[in-house]
DNA sequence: TAACATTTTTACCGGCTGGTCAAATATTCA
DNA sequence: TGAATATTTGACCAGCCGGTAAAAATGTTA
């Protein structure tokens, strides 16, 4: 498996030569806007069927395009999936980069809560994508989850167990709060179709997000923060 | 989408004709073996890469069979994929049902919370398939989850409910405890891959889930039930 | 052992798969 | 304009896909 997300941005065949001596040449407007149509069709069959069950065909049609011509701005299929993963991976990483070691505890985390479950709501599709992803084994960010998430995770580990050592925050093991977090929030957007049956809601009502809010906020921040009014 | 789970087990070819005046007939000692290698085969193809990503010729050879034989066995590749499925609703549901109304908050939950987690450490890969049947939108199991599944989180959610009414459970939305509940105990079986190597894990390493146990315990009891010392 | 039922194999099918190629068509720009 | 470049198309390919048919092999039982 290939496993190389660094530098792989999606490039039209012909320039798509990166590592020779060529300067990137910059794009054709066509380019950037078939591009971008390629990778919105390829990003919804991808999402819902994994690498392996995503066929060329269906992304071509999706985007309206024929087969060729998508494979004339991406390599082949595995070039398309990197795109999408790599795109995703900085939306993915932001906001748990953002947590700062100076700030308050409830803020940072109540924050950063947030904007996860802001993610799910507004990305459901590219948390699907990574779902599918890691179910199929991690074959394309293997590395990156060893290399630079580790890192980021083993950072921000250290700052909560900072605040735990301080009494700040109930002890717990911050890895899997981290775990927590990121598995509830995501959980809205990967299994939404199942939330959504189970609520009785019609498919795109997207409603209970704020039910989700609340309940996460309940959850861990009313009780878990070390702020109750009776110490 | 056909989405019928029920009655729909695995029978050899010939005596799968349900509906049918004929007697189920019982099965051979070769077609129980049989049946369970292919199912136990399949489960790691279609855990990995999903219904559709998943071909019969990687399960035949999985299961060290030809395709025709393996298709002597199932009708076909769905039939396969359902009876997985309906396997596994049956573990899936349990620890739910036998939440109990006149039982202790904490006990309950915690309970319940304890043995999804047991589910998750022993059946990864049927967590797994779930996750990617949920992903691909839920095509065979769509039914279940609105009537059967919706029905018994209703019937469930009324008890939490009127726990939270009695004071005895912190104010949360139930059903969304629920989910919460879901998504923190499988995530260590559908992403265990992302876990191990932010933890930096080996493959096969299950030791996290010692960790993940007092996680949730921490994120779920010690706080979210009602009973502090201070009031 | 012979008759019968079950299981396995071999050979095969049409359609789809990811992908290539060269020719035809648009677009850009001197 | 026209030459150069960028884009699109259609025809094609080998290999895999889910699945079938029938014969061969094996197992069961009277």
């Amino acid at each position: 498996m290939s496993d190389k997300i660094n530098d792989l941005m999606p490039t039209a065949a012909h320039t798509a030569v990166s590592g020779d001596g060529m300067p990137p040449k910059q794009k054709t407007r066509i380019q950037i806007t078939n591009e971008a149509k390629i990778l919105e069709a390829a990003l919804d069959v991808f999402s819902q069927d994994g690498f392996r069950g995503a066929t060329l065909d269906r992304i071509a049609s999706a985007a309206d395009m024929s087969k060729p011509n998508l494979l004339y701005y991406f390599k082949n299929k595995e070039m398309i999936h990197i795109a999408l993963l790599a795109g995703l991976l900085d939306i993915w990483l932001t906001p748990l980069s953002e947590i700062s070691a100076t700030g308050d505890p409830t803020l940072e985390i109540g924050g950063y809560i947030k904007r996860k479950l802001e993610i799910s709501r507004e990305y459901p599709r590219e948390s699907r994508l990574f779902a599918n992803e890691i179910l199929a084994g991690a074959p394309h960010i293997g590395d990156f989850l060893r290399t630079k998430l580790k890192k980021l995770v083993d950072e921000k580990a250290e700052i909560l167990q900072r605040w735990v050592d301080n009494g700040r925050l109930a002890p717990c093991d911050p890895r899997h709060l981290l775990f927590a977090i990121w598995s509830t929030t995501q959980h809205y957007a990967d299994f939404s179709v199942q939330v959504r049956l189970v609520l009785g809601l019609e498919a795109e009502d997207n409603s209970y997000y704020e039910e989700a809010s609340q309940m996460l906020e309940t959850l861990f921040l009313s009780q878990l923060i070390k702020t109750h009014d009776c110490d």
